[in-house]
DNA sequence: ACCTGAACACCGTTCAAGT
DNA sequence: ACCTGAACACCGTTCAAGT
């Protein structure tokens, strides 16, 4: 009689569109997208892959339902806030949530199918830059600038063959070796005199540039 | 005696390297990157899927040629040009090489092993920015800035689903057919009262974004 | 040296059949 | 209503065999 939730019972549970896609993002999280399989994935479910078909309609679906539950994590924009500290937090907050799920930013620029959690973020942002302010062309240039920067410095890092300062240091001297100074000079000069050098942490650099589109926009804004 | 270039011909033409990158690319050009299979492709050529081996060691192996050859018809930063200048006129010739190969930035961003073509980019890039009075750190910030946002712009772009003015409106009309106003009612004013006017462009948004990123750096150097 | 046929271990998806 | 077994048309890749 007491509540049981174990590997077993969890198995035995029906399945649904939302465990479905949950179990799915899980394991492309551990595994990476090209693992993610609906043979593999029915069995992390203990089901058959045909069973897959009653709660997705096919595989692209259930990519489009993984994106919007991971869009679903980014923080929206408070309506109370500023818009200049509405927007730098939900930025940070997707950029954590692509660090969190490295298949995502890649994935979700390549559909095209946009979920209700899409739709919403995407309204609230806009709706957040209208009330601070802005006119509607210059709303345009900012949610573009600022996504494509998003998504793409999101993109950058996963591609990053390294997690963490020390792991940098270590995939770096490596590669060093026999690294061809004399064709690339000053990526060579980069990594060592400054990438490799203590503090320096790939990461930061998405605050940095961040704050340097804010700034233009802000600028943009008072001018008007 | 006459030299003959048809299509048989080239059939019969020995495979190399660099006929069976080309022939990639070309297939991924015309059919997207989820078309480019290893027999589709040795079908294009003439010849059994299996003979690719001797070319490319495997698919990956492939991939990471197909995006050194894409990067190479990125116009490098001229030596003589001053930064500004030739960082705009790199990233707008990257912009467009992205949109010739709409597969190519995603994929891009996704290996890890990059070319000669790739380190060369990255290197002139570099240089660039150096020669330009960037000290080392002003520099790293500007590279990554201005990659993810090239990057990341390139997949926005390519993820709607139309191309040129025209067809915009088309689709956009089609999709506000039954929109739900109430749930999305700032996507609903952008779409409606700006991006349907006549003359507006989303393409020119990337413009817009890549000088305000240029502007804050300017600032930054000279300030320095 | 270069290409191939047959084979292996995978895919996504359909459909008729089971409970 | 929900799940499955068998089947189909695909994948990438290996390997021994052909020229």
């Amino acid at each position: 009689m007491v509540e049981q939730t174990d590997a077993k019972d969890e198995r035995r549970r029906p399945l649904s569109r939302e465990r479905v896609l949950r179990a799915a993002v899980e394991l492309a999280d551990e595994r990476g997208l090209t693992a993610l399989s609906m043979r593999k994935l029915a069995d992390r479910l203990g089901v058959e892959a045909m069973s897959l078909y009653h709660h997705v309609s096919n595989k692209d679906d259930m990519l489009d339902g993984m994106i919007d539950l991971v869009v679903e994590e980014i923080e929206l924009p408070k309506p109370g806030d500023e818009w200049r500290t509405a927007m730098r937090a939900r930025a940070v907050s997707a950029h954590d949530v692509f660090a969190r799920h490295e298949w995502a930013a890649s994935l979700m620029e390549s559909r095209t199918n946009p979920g209700h959690a899409t739709l919403r973020y995407y309204d609230a942002v806009l709706g957040c830059l209208r009330r601070g302010g802005f006119p509607m062309a210059l709303t345009a240039h900012a949610f573009s600038a600022l996504d494509a920067y998003i998504y793409g410095f999101g993109m950058q890092e996963i591609s990053l063959p390294f997690d963490g300062e020390e792991e940098v240091k270590e995939v770096a001297e490596a590669l060093l070796e026999g690294f061809p100074v004399d064709l690339y000079p000053n990526l060579y000069e980069m990594i060592v005199d400054h990438a490799l050098q203590p503090g320096y942490n790939y990461s930061d650099e998405f605050e940095f540039g961040l704050d340097l589109i804010l700034d233009g926009f802000e600028r943009l804004l008072v001018a008007e």
